[in-house]
DNA sequence: ATTGTGTGGTAG
DNA sequence: GATCGCTACCACACAAT
């Protein structure tokens, strides 16, 4: 079988890399063992037949693509996995006649189950077991009884048995190997011989068969029988067991003289647990459990979908009181793991997996008190404290108390909102503030918690999210602090805030605080409260507007202790600011590959892991990107922390995929493309770090949102957490669910092509494309046409779902019920122009009246979308501000706000009068604020004409427009 | 000018 | 035995178009 075109650009391709690797190996960084991999990696271009006897190798042809097939086969290669996706698109039957024809020998592969998922036999995914011993107990039972399956089935096959050569070995192959592995395998099955999988079943194994070894390897292998393949093949040449001295890889006087006799090698550390490095099929598993990272975010979620609450009194929370209760566990790993062990908490106590170079996770407060801090490593905490005791985790307790903790809490407040396994945003909205009630209320909580959990918390209470997570800190450890200022108290909460450090800020970490710090005073550490004088200049301000536009303004505003938008639309429509827009894994440990194929199948089963989460919240994606971690240049090989990624160079690339899928057989190619664009001149064991994130997700059905991950289903309906607003049902929306179907792909990527134009287009289109199409990718070839056509027919819609994604999710739910009733309006004009001139009755009358308020939509300068008409507004207040609005400008403004008046766009006006008084507010009160300091007001920045301007056009013509439509 | 990409930061 | 350095999201600079 001819190369096609596609394995010769793979194979371009993939050589390139290893030219490109090789040329790096010539500096003596590199080893010779890489060197001696990169040689190895060329194995991916097909090797002629070696075998002759016994076996022929057209016998074990016949096999391939059968079901019989390793899931931890080292011999996947990248044209496997591309000439696969082709052949997808062929009917599956073809395929596997394909399969079974196939004349080169890339044999087995796992891929091969992508032709039809359905041919993914249940022991390929290893289910989870209870602990590593059982699953690899029942892993190579699975196996023998699989090689015992083969041998039946080729005795039946070929009618004859197979001389047991091999009786009583138990052979275990390393690396690479001519012939594969595979087939190795089936030889040596087929004469009787055992084939190990793991050396972790070392004591069973009698000889390794390898034709290189890394240096390590060959210390670690020094005493077992290494042979060489050649002798499984000659020997099943010569019909008989030939002396594996002969074709010893190792030359070892010990070995050699021992007896000839078959006798297990039992070695040391054949007690010792198997060691999961990541081309193990269970290493992901194995290392998100015991991450605590992975649990925390993992947790978060699964939180926010069982116990989050919304119940906020009208649509314009942030007009009525509410109180901000911040709840938080003091140290809560510690503290579980001390409780857990017994342990004095008045000791110093850390979480930590190891002794030396592992990440502490939680310390209690006495080794606080010695300076330790979390994420120290413990070597170094145990240089400021030895009597410092190290306790493991106890995951799950953790998250048993957890779910207690939410359990009592979720019936006492409005509104609850998970921010993490031990901290969460609780909520109420009384008529009136009641100061000994709340006080109270935090006393119960501890009380009711401390003897239900054991364990301490802390809460910080105020009326915004800023000033709730001050208190918080100034509650901890083990107290509560209530800070419930009235308007007029502006002096006390800048004094409150200003005692603060900057990384007590929400959104100043260690980065951030150091910047501000070198902006304003490079030789001290400056304070929230030297932070708040400085701002009082213009230049000042202008100093902290270099953390960029948003970050200022929002530091700004937590300055005087108010909250930004964002934490309001956090507090106010949880479930809208928590939705779920992106899905990803990351790896950063543990990471260590000798060649391209254990990275493929990395990626195989990250994808794999990525798809079937995605598949359970019912979405799809149409964009990945990957990013990967390798160790720079001159760090040392081997990082301090036991596998860890030490210093790294990171780079992403985002790709997209033909359409949204959720199918891993279509994104686990075009992932694998970006990775060999991405990790170019470097050596495969330089890589350290993994990550593939999936974005623009897409519900399959916006009306059936799925769960997000195992969402217990205990919690009654009124409460039954969403993850989107409901929308309204009698709406055609402009994501209605046809045109979602039609761009989803879910199952097969299959087209019905009954357009005739485009069939007649193919052929002649196909040809062309084969020569200058940029991807290699066949199932974006697949979908080129396809897509094209699609989008040209979204074009025509002026309004594509992107402005529901973006726009929407800043609003009150209430008004993005109206805008999208709004957009719903504008797709069917839209849908008007296109078709409906020809078939006017395409919208019943009766229709359109039910959709609430049936006016085209106003445009302001041409924007329709809100976030952009406010964006406008915005850079014209802003280069404004200090003149004063122009008078015909102000015109414009008021007269689109007067149409948006008149035609009952109630929404929209809100919105955009809101926001109107939001930004001149905030210039009003920057101005205020530098014109109060009495240090600056005299010489430069008096409130500026500009500013009183505005506040006029805001409040004699704007904010009456706003008024007159509450009265209508 | 708008849109997309790669990078960086933060939180818990 | 070590060790388990995740992941969602936003913002921004700059390039591409």
């Amino acid at each position: 079988m001819p190369i096609n075109e596609n394995d010769l650009e793979l194979f371009l391709e993939s050589t390139s890399i290893l030219n490109s690797s090789s040329q790096n190996s010539i500096d003596k960084t590199t080893s010779n063992a890489e060197l001696s991999n990169i040689e190895h990696s060329t194995l991916l271009i097909p090797q002629p037949p070696l075998l002759k006897t016994g076996t022929t190798l057209s016998e074990l042809k016949t096999q391939e693509g059968n079901d019989y097939c390793n899931h931890d086969s080292i011999n996947e290669t990248e044209e496997g996995g591309k000439t696969d996706s082709i052949k997808q698109q062929e009917k599956n039957d073809d395929a596997f006649e394909k399969m079974h024809s196939n004349n080169n020998n890339r044999s087995c592969n796992k891929n091969n189950s992508y032709f039809n998922p359905m041919l993914q036999s249940p022991t390929r995914m290893p289910q989870r077991y209870n602990n590593y011993d059982e699953y690899m107990e029942n892993k190579i039972f699975q196996q023998n009884k699989n090689d015992q399956k083969l041998i039946a089935e080729y005795e039946k096959q070929f009618n004859k048995t197979y001389p047991q050569i091999f009786k009583n070995t138990n052979i275990y192959i390393n690396g690479y190997t001519n012939p594969t592995r595979l087939q190795l395998h089936k030889l040596i099955v087929l004469h009787g011989g055992k084939f190990s999988h793991y050396l972790t079943s070392k004591r069973n194994v009698t000889h390794i068969i390898a034709t290189n070894l890394t240096s390590k390897k060959k210390i670690e292998f020094r005493k077992y029988r290494v042979v060489q393949p050649e002798w499984i093949m000659q020997s099943i040449e010569a019909n008989k067991l030939l002396k594996w001295q002969d074709y010893a890889l190792l030359l070892n006087d010990t070995n050699i003289n021992n007896t000839t006799d078959i006798k297990t090698l039992v070695t040391k550390d054949s007690t010792k647990k198997p060691h999961l490095d990541c081309n193990h099929p269970d290493f992901l598993a194995s290392f998100f459990k015991n991450s605590r990272l992975h649990h925390l975010t993992t947790w978060k979620l699964e939180l926010q979908n069982k116990h989050m609450k919304s119940n906020p009194v009208g649509a314009h929370h942030n007009r009525i009181k509410k109180i901000i209760y911040y709840i938080d566990f003091d140290c809560f790993f510690a503290t579980v793991s001390g409780l857990k062990h017994n342990e004095n908490s008045s000791l110093p106590i850390a979480v930590s997996h190891g002794q030396g170079n592992s990440d502490i996770a939680s310390c209690n407060y006495a080794a606080r008190s010695f300076g330790i801090k979390n994420g120290m490593w413990v070597s170094r905490a145990k240089q400021l404290c030895s009597t410092l005791k190290i306790l493991p985790y106890e995951f799950d307790s953790y998250r048993k108390i957890s779910e207690t903790f939410y359990e009592l809490l979720y019936d006492k407040f409005d509104t609850v909102i998970p921010l993490s396994v031990d901290e969460g945003v609780f909520i109420d909205y009384p008529e009136d503030i009641d100061y000994k009630g709340i006080s109270e209320k935090c006393m119960d909580i501890r009380n009711l918690l401390s003897t239900k959990t054991k364990c301490t918390v802390s809460i910080g209470v105020s009326n915004t999210l800023v000033l709730s997570t001050l208190c918080l800190k100034s509650a901890k450890p083990n107290g509560f602090k209530i800070f419930l200022p009235h308007n007029t108290e502006k002096e006390a909460v800048a004094k409150f805030v200003g005692s603060f450090q900057l990384t007590d800020l929400p959104n100043i970490g260690h980065k951030t605080a150091d910047k501000i710090n070198e902006l304003y005073s490079p030789s001290s550490i400056i304070t929230l409260a030297d932070l708040q004088s400085n701002l009082s200049s213009l230049s000042s301000f202008n100093k902290l507007n270099k953390l960029g536009g948003k970050l200022s303004r929002k530091i700004i505003l937590y300055l005087k202790g108010e909250d930004d938008i964002d934490n309001i639309s956090k507090i106010n429509t949880p479930f809208n600011y928590f939705r779920k827009k992106s899905l990803s894994v990351d790896i950063n440990w543990g990471i260590r590959f000798q060649t391209i194929e254990q990275v493929y199948n990395f990626i195989d089963r990250v994808v794999a892991r990525l798809a079937s989460q995605l598949k359970s919240i019912n979405m799809a994606s149409s964009q990945y990107t990957i990013k990967l971690a390798r160790c720079k240049a001159n760090s040392p090989i081997e990082p301090p922390k036991y596998l860890g990624m030490g210093l790294c160079d990171i780079t992403s690339k985002t790709g997209r995929f033909p359409a949204h899928t959720n199918e891993n057989y279509i994104m686990s190619p075009e992932i694998k493309q970006s990775f060999r664009k991405l990790y170019i001149q470097a050596p495969i064991s330089s890589l350290r770090g993994i990550s593939i994130t999936l974005s623009n997700l897409k519900t399959n059905n916006d009306r059936d949102i799925g769960s997000m991950l195992d969402r217990k289903t205990n919690n009654t309906l009124d409460n039954f957490p969403r993850l989107h607003p409901p929308l309204p049902h009698d709406v055609p929306l402009t994501m209605s669910n046809t045109e979602n179907a039609d761009q989803m792909v879910t199952v097969t990527p299959l087209l019905p092509s009954n357009d005739n134009n485009n069939n007649n287009n193919n052929n002649n289109n196909n040809r062309r494309s084969i020569e200058k199409r940029k991807s290699r990718s066949p199932a974006r070839e697949f979908f080129n046409n396809y897509h094209k056509k699609k989008n040209q027919e979204r074009a025509k819609h002026h309004f594509s779902t992107e402005i529901d994604e973006n726009a929407l999710k800043e609003l009150p739910l209430e008004m993005q019920k109206e805008i999208q009733r709004e957009y719903a309006v504008i797709n069917l004009v839209n849908s008007t122009k296109r078709s409906a001139l020809e078939a006017p009755k395409i919208i019943p009358k009766k229709k359109l009246e039910s959709i609430c308020c049936f006016n085209p939509p106003i445009p302001f300068q041409k924007l329709l979308n809100p976030k952009e008409i406010t964006a406008r507004l915005d850079t014209w207040i802003l280069q404004n501000i200090e003149r004063g609005p122009r008078t015909d400008d102000a015109l414009l403004l008021v007269q689109y706000l007067r149409r948006l008046v008149k035609f009952n766009k109630k929404s929209m006006l809100l919105y955009i009068v809101d926001h109107l008084e939001e930004q001149i507010d905030y210039y009003r009160s920057y101005y205020r604020s530098a014109s109060d300091d009495p240090q600056t007001s005299s010489n430069h920045h008096q409130m500026p004409d500009g500013i009183l301007q505005w506040e006029k056009l805001l409040v004699l013509k704007i904010l009456p427009l706003r008024e007159s439509k509450n009265r209508a």
